[in-house]
DNA sequence: ATTAATACATAAGAGTTTTATGTATTAAAA
DNA sequence: TTTTAATACATAAAACTCTTATGTATTAAT
């Protein structure tokens, strides 16, 4: 049985509908964070995120993880579990060719988020 | 039997990286074309986005058509069909909803725009 | 003649994220 | 002091979106 009664009660007031528009840049923003901050752990990340978008983007943990997951058998992060009192963290941070690859995916946003501002700003579309 | 050998056999030189980020986008992309240019056929509007984006994004049929019934079938869109020549072609228009929708998804674009912007630029997070 | 471009369409599969669930420790509130 | 919320990890099912592949047909270019 479970000690527990409910969980993941908490109802945001208000609704991000944008949510998915987020879709494909979690890799990006998850090594954009590590560049910025040598080593974070999950639950960080998704704190950090929060206040950095002001409560805009919400990273799920059914998201993040399986995310870190990845990136870390691909190559582009190191781990290193820490206990802090009962508890451990996993602590990520970039390894050598994380770092390439984030100035890769860096690139590619800077170029996407380019493009569509002119796509739904044609006034700026003089250059 | 076909009486066509081979199709979609042209080799793109340059493969985009970034495809992946424009997930989630499409919606908002079409409606924010047909408000600019009122009304608009399939073809030509995967024409007008390679020209716009130099080529970077290449919406995919397989991609266009489902979401031009979706928005049709949501109500945001009107369709009418025009004969040139023997062949025909569903020209696409924003309703009233439409209009009224695609400034929603506009405004959410923005405010997703600005906030990766700052995410992935933090040197401009001074805002 | 044949190929490429124009013009529509759909289905299978891949990939990513949400939602739901599970476990456990610690701090705060009732 | 018992319950709740916050911290901290994790995974699986489902939903959603797009890619890839396929299908049909007309017209322009080679």
């Amino acid at each position: 049985m479970n000690s527990w009664k409910q969980r993941n009660c908490s109802i945001p007031i208000q609704i991000m509908g944008n949510q998915k528009l987020y879709k494909g840049s979690l890799q990006t923003i998850l090594l954009t964070l590590l560049e910025n901050n040598e080593k974070m752990y999950g639950y960080e990340i998704t704190q950090h995120v929060k206040e950095l978008t002001k409560g805009e983007l919400q990273i799920t943990e059914g998201a993040l993880y399986p995310a870190l997951h990845k990136l870390e058998s691909d190559g582009l992060l190191d781990v290193e579990v820490v206990k802090v009192g009962n508890r451990f963290r996993k602590y990520y941070k970039l390894t050598a060719s994380g770092t390439k690859e984030t100035a890769n995916k860096l690139a590619e946003m800077q170029e996407f988020l380019k493009t569509m501002q002119h796509l739904v700003n044609p006034k700026f579309s003089l250059e």
